[in-house]
DNA sequence: ACCTTTTTGTGATTTTTTTCACATTTTTTA
DNA sequence: TAAAAAATGTGAAAAAAATCACAAAAAGGT
């Protein structure tokens, strides 16, 4: 399965939060293409391709696909998840009080500056050479990366080696993984030179899709 | 031209800087493809189809290419940039040093929360009213939206009507804008999912391109 | 001077992704 | 009860993106 399929079934899910609070209880592809901006026959082969299926002519259960949405998207469970790094990046991801309602938990961080030590706090941040006892420890499978560029495929191989399987990197480097490794590279600069460019161009619009930079 | 292809061009700017640093002076595609992660083809199609060409057998000289690609990606002059909402991610984005080596300047904040004003900083950070004004005054093309997602849409109407054409949306909403304004949403929530779904399903490996969320 | 090697540049091909279009099902209306 | 209307679900078609593969150019060797 494509990431940008999985991008999308996210975001059919975070509309259908928003549709719910409104009091929807059905929905039809069509108003999901317009919250998340794509076709209605893209929505539906989407759900086609993981076998998820409405009413024809009743269109689909808000709360049934939620649901389903979540399962297809491992967020039945809470997932718990570590930050190296805690700058800037590191710490507004910690304090980031959205990922809660996501089931997404933010565990501890860990760093390589003793001024950053904290142990006492609700997400403490500890010495980086207690991430990999504390990764084995508590079984932790996800991480963010969040420290300088320089220092980001040691962090990787670190991480990887105590057992951590899912990456999140925000330094713009492209770190390559081993095989069973998933790593999601976010590079802001990026983001910010692609919107130069297209405002200095023709070509206007929603620039979507594809974060993984 | 489509998002991807300009993505990789900023990726391989941001390869050659590195090889610059290490004494290279010429290149050739296979290496920016390593560099990158994409095959010798892509590289040399991406750069046909922006009449960038090297010598056959001598590659492309790291120099000249960095220039042109900053040239097409429009880093050859400085773009002023403001940040609406400084809160965590805001300021992270505000006090990141690695975007003046891009030619990417942050000037100035902007918040509702008279708390975060503060007009003597390098980066002054001014109540929303003034917003507008600063835009017109300054000529400002690009700014970064930080605010809730509850705000975000209002937040973004104000901007463009104050002239802003390009804008980088971190909110967990996707944005939609008029005809001539370019929207980059990053949903960082989105991003993690993603790593969620693809460590708990068999297909591994670097997810890439495509932050767009 | 000629042969060999290396690498580009790109048309052709393949693969992937999206959109089309319509038969089918369900609901409503009369 | 039949006809009309509104959606889905999905093969087929189209569009977009990536890869292949090879002629051509440049460099070096003999
Ligand atoms: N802040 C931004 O807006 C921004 C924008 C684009 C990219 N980035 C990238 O994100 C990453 C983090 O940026 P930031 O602004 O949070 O940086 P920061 O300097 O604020 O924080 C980096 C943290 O990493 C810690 N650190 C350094 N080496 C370490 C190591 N080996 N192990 C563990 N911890 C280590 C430092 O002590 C510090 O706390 C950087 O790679 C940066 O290039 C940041
Ligand atoms: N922090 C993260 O790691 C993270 C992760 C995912 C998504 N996000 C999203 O990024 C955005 C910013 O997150 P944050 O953590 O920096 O939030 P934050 O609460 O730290 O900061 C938000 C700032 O926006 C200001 N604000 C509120 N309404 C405003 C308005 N109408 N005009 C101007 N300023 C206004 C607030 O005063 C505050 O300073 C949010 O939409 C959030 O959902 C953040």
């Amino acid at each position: 399965m494509s990431k940008r399929t999985i991008i999308r079934l996210s975001k059919y899910k975070n509309a259908l939060y928003r549709l719910k609070k409104m009091g929807f209880v059905k929905v039809f592809s069509d108003n999901l293409a317009d919250a998340v901006g794509v076709t209605p026959a893209q929505v539906r082969k989407d759900f086609s391709m993981f076998g998820i299926s409405g009413n024809k002519r009743g269109g689909y259960t808000v709360a049934e696909l939620v649901e389903k949405l979540n399962k297809i998207l491992g967020k039945d469970k809470v997932q718990d998840v570590i930050v190296v790094g805690t700058g800037h990046i590191g710490t507004a991801m910690m304090n980031y009080r959205g990922f809660e309602k996501e089931n997404i938990r933010i565990v501890a961080g860990f760093d390589i500056d003793p001024a950053k030590y904290n142990a006492d706090e609700k997400i403490p941040v500890l010495q980086l050479d207690k991430m990999r006892g504390y990764v084995k420890e508590h079984g932790i499978r996800v991480g963010i990366i969040a420290v300088p560029d320089i220092a980001a495929q040691q962090v990787l191989e670190i991480m990887v080696s105590a057992g951590i399987k899912g990456i999140l990197n925000f330094a713009p480097i492209n770190l390559k993984g081993e095989e069973d490794t998933v790593i999601n590279n976010v590079n802001l600069g990026l983001e910010l030179e692609n919107i130069i460019y297209f405002i200095n161009t023709d070509k206007k619009g929603v620039i979507n899709e594809d974060t993984d930079a």
